[in-house]
DNA sequence: CAGTGGATGCTCT
DNA sequence: GAGCATCCACTGT
């Protein structure tokens, strides 16, 4: 029985927990490694689902925190994100990649045989390694998801986000600066 | 390598 | 009807 952290953790800001996840374990139903790379988004963001208030889609944003919010991404992928902060406010950190370390088997099955560098490099392909999708959402962590605290320091580095059209600048997305599983390398401004 | 475009479903205007 | 918190295949250096 290995202890997992539970939604105390993830009941402060986005912009707290979000590097503190990086070096956690992450598995669902036993597949998973540790996360390498997160971004934070919260409801003053205007790159967040959040920002334009609470919606049927963005409900579970605005819910207790360390619930799970899984969302379509271009009509073809599942994206996941752990929420945080205090009920009522829309803040999630999202998963964007992790190293494969528990189930690498099952994780190339779902993958298409893929190199296991392109098993969980990306919040679309971490998500179909690991089996996730809307059925998902809004579940809470600490059942068939589980996030192990991490054992030792990690070298964390800063960078600016990837895939959005606002709030281009903010420097609120988090990696180990030395992993191979990164979606992209870490930049700390845009070029 | 880098750059481009298609796939595809749903939310919000 | 536009626009997306993406990925992949394909092209050209």
């Amino acid at each position: 029985m290995v202890a997992h952290l539970g939604a105390d953790f993830f009941d402060r800001s986005v912009h707290e927990v979000a590097p503190a996840l990086i070096g956690c374990e992450l598995t669902y139903r036993g597949v998973g490694g540790p996360i390498v790379e997160v971004e934070a988004y919260d409801q003053t963001d205007a790159a967040s689902h959040s920002y334009k208030g609470r919606t049927d889609r963005t409900d579970v944003m605005f819910g207790p925190a360390g619930r799970v919010y899984v969302y379509r991404s271009y009509g073809i992928h599942w994206c996941m994100n752990l929420v945080c902060d205090r009920e009522g406010y829309g803040a999630a950190v999202l998963i964007r990649a992790l190293e494969p370390r528990h189930g690498i088997e099952q994780m190339r099955e779902r993958r298409g045989g893929r190199g296991d560098r392109e098993l969980a490099a990306g919040p679309g392909r971490l998500t179909q390694a690991l089996g996730i999708t809307s059925e998902l959402n809004g579940a809470s962590i600490g059942k068939d998801l589980r996030v192990t605290p991490r054992t030792g320091q990690e070298q964390v580095a800063v960078g600016v986000r990837i895939g959005i059209s606002v709030a281009v600048g903010q420097p609120w997305r988090y990696g180990r600066t030395d992993s191979r599983y990164l979606s992209r390398p870490i930049r700390p401004k845009a070029p």
